[in-house]
DNA sequence: TTGTATGCGTTATCAG
DNA sequence: CTGATAACGCATACAA
């Protein structure tokens, strides 16, 4: 028996080179021996890895996990794994580790990272690297990505508070050089105006990020500005949370002085006091999904880059209520 | 300029072989060329990857990402990268997942899944596999080990409590199938006993799993029992927050009626109300000190096995007060 | 249908 | 100190 043979019995792509009787002598002795193929040796010959690289920005994040389930998930089936980086949040991390996964030879890689350019990517998909964005919108769309709706999402929490009877509605936004903190007040604002709102751009806040300490300072001098309104959106639920911190620093309720929308549902917001309504999205559909376009990508390398945007949804709990 | 030559001077450990200014031009080549090393074929000549393998239970566990991270923090200056696998609990899955990463070659495990028993892992390390125990403890600690100390974690929460003031203290115990549901319920029984308490068997319950909803059946189920106490060690914090509901279910408050504290301080339970009292247990820490232990191995193979317990500390915060 | 030969990129051994 | 050569385990082009 030899060699060459063995392996074609034992790729079942191959298999059908071999007669059938000695195929199943190869895979009866294979079973015997416990062999187990060398996936190295493999990648080595075939410069295929059967990996895909997952960058993300800090597995730490809670909405970080359930998107790389997803991923995982959809790869499994597929006889791909994940090999999964964490950047920080720092540039010059995620080129190294971008670098790394390439010298490690994996056949695609999906981005989660958030900020809002970077030029590598773009320069890696034009030399024929197979990417997903997640989360993420980059360029005119020409590299492939999986994104909630953000704007949508910001829509339905205007919407909500609207039917509530609220028409003064103040929003806390992240970070402009995000692409969610963008997305985000766009998607406020523009709902403002399709109820016929005013704009009155005192009713909007910055945050320098998505945390509660922002949340409360942005929130905070809102409060004390003397401004009319009596609801809030968040552009995250960090930042809802600090909004909590400033309304009980200030003695006042909520929702009984102030209703407020928090964005993402991260885990335990079912459990704040209030209980937290905000915008639910489906962070293990976006990994599943930028999974599945990374795979049609290997399937099919000519399909054109598409962009999925998956509808969040609103989960209504109790801090929001009609106005005073 | 002649490849082996080149091989030599590109590895710092080989590069003394070689004439430093041969080494130099090497080098300068390298750069200019943006040479970069392939380490799949690295590791088909060495049969070493760099690479260990991190087998958990599941990433959306809020309780995991710290300790990956406290992992990946550690392996990544000595060089080695993580490969992270989900078992789901899944014993099956948890088998089939190392057998997967022993093909893959991986230099060693680092194993954080929390049953009680795994015949296979005895086995490997038998076989000579370097493998790390995190959150379980396994036999006669033969195989190296990090692990919180839970029953002095058990302690702590009962000492403050009989600080308090408290005698009839219950306890909600997990599934004594895993080591952390059978060593925090022997902490507390060791603790009261030292105390001088009365060990009444009433005041134990046991939940089929760390989740609240069975942390609110199993403690609804004592309180409605007419068993008189006045506070409650839950043995994860999932549990005490199904402590809360079936307090608030019964119209019962905490602190007033009932002090509840629970283990592990998983993200946000500061931000409960009330704001849970628990034990804080360095997850980390857990994971930083595995792959310490794993990269020792490495580097000294006889190293006889360590076993690390890391003494857990409570945060006490207003879920917590004198008996009425 | 099967065997033979070659190469993937690197490192280690052995001469020179 | 450096060059040549073989080998890691597998997959494929080609020959039989």
């Amino acid at each position: 028996m030899h060699v060459a043979t063995a392996s074609r019995a034992l790729n079942p792509d191959t298999r059908s080179l071999v007669s059938s009787t000695t195929a199943e002598r190869v895979l009866q002795a294979a079973k015997a021996l416990d062999y187990r193929p060398n996936p190295i040796a493999r990648s080595l010959r075939t410069a295929r890895t059967e990996t895909v690289g997952l960058v993300i920005p800090d597995l730490t994040n809670p909405l970080v996990p359930p998107m790389v389930r997803g991923v995982a998930d959809v790869l499994a089936p597929a006889g791909y794994d994940a090999w999964i980086v964490n950047t920080d949040n720092d540039p010059d991390r995620e080129i190294a580790q971008i670098e790394s996964l390439r010298d490690k030879q994996v056949d695609g890689l999906i981005v989660a990272t958030a900020r809002l350019e970077h030029p590598l990517l773009e320069q890696l998909h034009d030399e024929g690297v197979r990417i997903v964005l997640a989360n993420r919108l980059l360029g005119a769309g020409r590299i492939p990505s999986v994104t909630a709706d953000n704007a949508a999402g910001s829509a339905l929490a205007v919407d909500h508070l609207v039917a509530l009877g609220h028409r003064r509605i103040a929003h806390v936004s992240g970070p402009q050089t995000l692409s969610t903190g963008l997305v985000r007040r766009r998607g406020y604002l523009h709902a403002i105006r399709d109820h016929g709102l005013p704009e009155d751009p005192e009713l909007l806040v910055t945050c320098a990020a998505w945390t509660e300490e922002e949340g409360a300072r942005a929130f905070g001098s809102l409060l004390d500005s003397g401004v009319e309104f009596t609801a809030v959106v968040a552009g995250h639920d960090r930042v809802a949370l600090g909004c909590y911190d400033a309304l009980a620093a200030r003695g006042l309720s909520c929702p009984g002085d102030m209703s407020v929308v928090g964005f993402n549902d991260m885990p335990f917001m079912d459990k704040m006091r209030p209980a937290l309504t905000t915008v639910r999205v489906a962070h293990y559909e976006v990994g599943a999904e930028a999974a599945r376009l990374l795979l049609d990508s290997f399937a099919d390398p000519g399909r054109p880059a598409r962009g999925v945007l998956l509808q969040p949804t609103l989960v209504i709990r109790s801090s929001t209520a009609p106005p005073a």
